[in-house]
DNA sequence: AATCGGAATGTAATACCATAACATTTCCAA
DNA sequence: TTGGAAATGTTATGGTATTACATTCCGATT
């Protein structure tokens, strides 16, 4: 479940297409499928992508320029989200671990680096994937 | 050192490029930097990129569209490197930990996930930036 | 040496991803 | 009521990556 309070008209639209969806979705993807609603360009799509980020209620997958809805109770904690993306399918799994959250703790502490945003995205064939096309 | 045996002449261009370079560069800032020695369009870069990150010899990092050369010695392993990346001074550091590596092996063994690439980059300040600038 | 074929290269065109700049509207608090 | 921040609409532009096709390079084979 992704309801939010506050959200506006273009965010609501944005955030149902991606809750609709099976799949990540790019920017343009969205803005197609909200053609009937009134979107006419990008920016319409970012605006609202930018802000439902900033909720937690979307997430960016960098390596495929894509966009997915959170999947988790609303409020969790995303400092170190990894996501799992099927290659085929686009199934996208999200989940987070304490040791690896840890691990990369201890790396930047000892580096004395300032992380400001982590990135965990493994990308392969899921395991319904890898059952149907046995390669 | 990044050298290597069978590299063409454009892949040569390219990872030299790269290794002079102090901070991660596109492949159009590639693609400029070799206009005096005869690149003229982006899939000259494109390609030559791609050969070496088969090679292992370049990186992508995929949350700031950029490459860099692999400052690691050449043949190691890559199934779990990690970047950690300066927002503000651009330097990355690379590395791997066999405890994140585990965890995610875990996560994807019990999920019969089949990982063809793992991306791990922490985006953020590095010691130094954070020295100069203590914001 | 001639020839064959795969790999690499050159080039133009196109598709895809994202933001800048500016005008207008909405909405809520003072 | 009104002032101002946030959201929206619209156009144009910039940045990233690939498709398609022609050509050249180079080593293996004959
Ligand atoms: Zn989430
Ligand atoms: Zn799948
Ligand atoms: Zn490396
Ligand atoms: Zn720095």
């Amino acid at each position: 479940m992704t309801s939010h309070p506050d959200l506006t008209k273009n965010q609501t639209l944005v955030l149902k297409t991606l809750d609709k969806a099976e799949a990540p979705l790019s920017a343009y993807t969205i803005l197609d499928r909200l053609r009937d609603d009134g979107f006419r360009a990008p920016l319409q799509v970012y605006r609202a992508l930018g802000k439902l980020q900033e909720f937690g209620l979307v997430h960016r997958l960098e390596s495929i320029n894509a966009f997915v809805a959170c999947c988790q109770p609303h409020g969790h904690r995303h400092e170190m989200t990894a996501f799992a993306i099927c290659r085929t399918c686009g199934k996208v799994d999200e989940f987070s671990d304490t040791a690896v959250e840890e691990r990369l703790g201890e790396w930047v502490r000892a580096h004395r680096f300032k992380p400001a945003k982590t990135t965990i995205e493994i990308s392969g064939d899921c395991a319904d994937c890898t059952a149907h096309d046995p390669g």
